[in-house]
DNA sequence: ATGGCGTAGTACCTACGA
């Protein structure tokens, strides 16, 4: 089974694409991040025209993660991580979805940007990642099949970024995001992407701006983390960059892993 | 040395992103 990740910012203006990817790449399941839709606004017949059902998680204008399913409704696990956004009293943020699929746990994340560093932004992004680091050690502890994936927003090393010294002071590169998802590869989970492509330069987003696509200015922050049970399973992983070019595009590109059946 | 783009909301600008 292929289980992809995709921010798609924006599930409105991305339609057209979406269905695109889904209908020749045809992963088994498919997490979606940024889809900055209230639940009302989610367009699920469009997806189940073509076969797959979904759950997610929206609000207004920001955030919003998904879950869809070829051929099955993912099983509800967990919504929200419980934790409230930087502003006082706005409540959670809609950053966090889990489910069953198949027997595999399904963990979809969009983590907090962190811009600009330091501040309230960068503190609740720092938070937030121990907030999932617990709950990934509570999975852990299950046992169970699972992949942790979405939009991490942190650059891993200087070898997942076209210039370190660009982005030295963006808050995805502080020493501090890099340590808190380092220590959840310390706990045992595996980065799909790195442990195939262990010497760097892939990347998984292109700014709009500066014309970084064309000059291939981009950097590795949408990652899929394996359990042991999954990582022994995998035998391949890689990023759909063509989808990058195309008319419309996101400025994430899909990352997927395959596990054997 | 700078700025450069795109989405959503209620909108002719602002917030947010990375």
């Amino acid at each position: 089974m292929r289980i992809a990740s995709f921010n798609i910012n924006g599930i409105k203006a991305r339609l057209p694409r979406l269905i695109e990817w889904l209908e020749e790449t045809r992963p088994s399941v498919a997490c979606l991040q940024e889809i900055k839709t209230m639940d009302e606004g989610f367009p699920a017949e469009e997806f189940e025209k073509i076969g797959y059902q979904a759950i997610w998680h929206g609000q207004k204008s920001f955030n919003g993660v998904a879950i869809l399913a070829d051929g099955t409704k993912p099983v509800e696990i967990k919504r929200g991580l419980g934790i409230d956004g930087p502003k006082d009293g706005e409540g959670e943020q809609a950053r966090y979805l889990e489910a069953e699929v198949n027997g595999v746990r399904i963990c979809n994340l969009y983590l907090p940007n962190g811009n600009p560093h330091p501040g309230p932004k960068f503190d609740y992004k720092l938070a937030w990642m121990e907030k999932l680091r617990s709950r990934m050690k509570e999975i852990w502890a299950e046992e169970v099949p699972a992949v942790v994936l979405g939009d991490y927003n942190v650059i891993p090393e200087d070898k997942d970024v076209w210039s370190p010294k660009a982005m030295a002071s963006d808050a995805l590169m502080q020493p501090e995001s890099r340590d808190a998802y380092k220590r959840m590869l310390a706990d045992g989970w595996t980065d799909a992407i790195d442990t195939l492509n262990p010497r760097g330069g892939v990347w998984t987003y292109w700014d709009y701006q500066a014309g970084a696509w064309q000059r291939d200015h981009g950097f590795r922050i949408d990652h899929l983390l394996l359990s042991p049970e999954l990582a022994d399973r995998m035998t391949a992983a890689g990023v759909d960059k063509e989808y990058r070019g195309r008319e419309k595009a996101s400025d994430h590109t899909p990352v997927w892993v395959e596990i054997a059946d």
